[in-house]
DNA sequence: GTGAAAGCGCTAACAA
DNA sequence: TTGTTAGCGCTTTCAC
């Protein structure tokens, strides 16, 4: 290629955008020299890193991360698989996530699977190919999901709430029963002394522990454990105002506090009593969980609730992913804990 | 290099994975012949394919998609950048755009800069870093936007959700006034003749789009607009109960049918009604707006509701931004239909 | 202090 | 039909 052609052909590459040659070209220097300039490495005359630097500003010059990555052999990449339709929960969490490691310029691919384990596969094989450097897990439920098998290179991986069969893989989830019993015992501290506990189906690992907090709360607090204010059924509305109607139309002893599975259901039970004219918090304490701000908040009364710290959880799942990223070997489940925000629904001595 | 080092160093490759090398060595043949094997590409014997395919899935191949990407000048990603902290709104939307990108092969890199517009410079400069072909930003609210300098390269960018300065940019919103023309014609089509307004705060386009829409509609029904009935506050529940407070107490005339900003809105505007003994719908039909499944359908009653069809505002901007990245022009603002959902607030003559 | 060149893993054009 | 090779854009060693 002769001589008279240098001037012209600039920029053949991806889409156009400058290569680290246009600027070599373009500041007189060597496409080390450029590489040098641009990363701060090696030693370079200082007019000449400015210079270099100038003229790459004044191009537009990015460096390809492609390239970049294929020679580095690291793609700073991860991909997240949901099994949520991106819903209510995963939203939190993988904002807590990309914000970890967006600091560490790690982009996040999203990937949506719900329910389809084939879809999944085809995710997992595609984030693969683009040599993500890390794999997140998210599940709708945080009960235990089938082993996914990466292929020959183990790819670091994550499953935040969601756990994994593989008792080696690293999974984060909230401590439920940590909240129950937190949730159990700030009514407990207020004096209320019969506390029911309405909540979601009982095939939710979540309401097993969740159930299990309250027992121990009150156990622990010498408060008898009365089955009949057990009442597992669904995550829903309706069934906090039916559950509320069951306990407080029979004869027997009425609670007077209500521990629920989740805000819906305790602004279900808010609305009931609210129609059966029963105080609250006066007369019935009420605590939520996953502090839904749109439920909680909009609650009368607005509900005292424990939240999950879903930001936190992504948050630490994106730290742990960078630790294994950078060669550590992490696993277990872990049970992150919750927090109690307080609302009017609980203290009976508040003003509403 | 001799060739006694043939056999033993393999997988020098990135993270360890296998490369076309690999399975060149492995099945006796050419990196080219590999090449073409794996992309069905050019012609070879059957019998050398199938070899190859085998010997590339016992080893657990996948072709570097960077490698690819580098000398395809297409990276098949795409950057995604939400101003809404990956809230209510840009799920679904970013549901239909991940489905229908994915099944192109394409994976959307999600991007958070909640109204931080350095971080959203950062996470620009990034994505052209790595070679997106296409751009899309969400964001929370559907107004206007400063346009995005996405430097020398043009990439192709979409608004979803969102509006741009630029003129010629493509921006997909829902229509807003054609929602709320669709919600007040579905009340005066059951015989409401009085219907109020009650929606969020003028400064969002969208309150003004959509009480033109009300009002259109009741022009055209040859029904009068009563100022007194049009009441813009804020977004909430607690806002919603307000304003039913304010239309019912006063002396005047009392509405007949309550159009709502949304479902929040509406649900305060039910149970307060509810606290009136006023019945929904019997004395008073409601819609919602945003078709918000836990709030619309946990109301007391259920709340008919326009939906946004944000699914499919997501699948249209992933199709478009699919035709722009394969080289047409796109552009201007587009709005979507809205769809009227049917629950129990609306229609009197509907059993609860 | 700077330039030249090998190579990261792949594709495509060309040779054999 | 199969092999060879020149890049894609970058980093990094090694000469100069």
């Amino acid at each position: 290629m002769s001589s008279d052609s240098i001037s012209s052909d600039r920029g053949k590459s991806t889409r156009g955008a400058p290569t680290i040659r246009d600027v070599a070209r373009l500041a007189g220097v060597s496409i080390g020299t450029v590489s040098k300039a641009m990363n701060n490495s090696g030693s370079l005359r200082k007019e000449t890193r400015e210079r270099v630097v100038e003229v790459a500003a004044a191009l537009g010059f990015r460096p390809n991360d492609l390239a970049q990555s294929l020679h580095r052999g690291q793609s700073f990449t991860v991909g997240l698989i949901s099994n949520d339709s991106f819903g209510r929960f995963t939203m939190p969490i993988v904002e807590g996530l990309e914000a970890v490691l967006a600091a560490r310029r790690i982009a996040v691919f999203m990937c949506n699977a719900t329910d389809d384990a084939e879809l999944e596969r085809q995710h997992v094989e595609q984030l693969m190919g683009k040599r993500v450097d890390g794999l997140v897990f998210t599940a709708r439920r945080a009960d235990r999901r089938p082993h996914i098998d990466l292929g020959v290179a183990g790819v670091p991986t994550v499953y935040v709430f969601a756990q994994s069969d593989d008792p080696n893989a690293l999974a984060l989830v909230p401590d439920d029963e940590g909240g129950s019993r937190l949730a159990t015992e700030h009514l407990i501290s207020l004096g209320r002394k019969r506390l029911a506990h309405i909540t979601g189906p009982e095939h939710f690992e979540a309401v097993r522990l969740r159930r299990d907090g309250y027992r121990r709360a009150l156990t622990d607090a010498g408060l008898p454990v009365i089955d009949r204010f057990y009442k597992p059924g669904d995550w829903s509305e309706a069934y906090g105002r039916q559950a509320v109607a069951d306990l407080f139309s029979d004869d027997g002893e009425k609670p007077d506090g209500l521990v629920c599975g989740n805000d819906q259901i305790a602004r279900g039970a808010a609305d009931a009593l609210h129609d059966l004219e029963i105080d609250v918090p006066g007369e019935v304490s009420i605590v939520g969980f996953d502090n839904w701000e749109v439920i909680a908040g909009a609650a009368r009364p607005p509900l005292t609730s424990i939240d999950l710290n879903l930001r936190e959880l992504g948050a630490e799942a994106g730290r742990s992913l960078i630790r294994m990223i950078d060669g550590e070997k992490l696993g277990g489940v872990h049970r992150l804990p919750c927090s109690l925000v307080l609302r009017a629904s609980s203290d009976p001595n508040t003003k509403n």
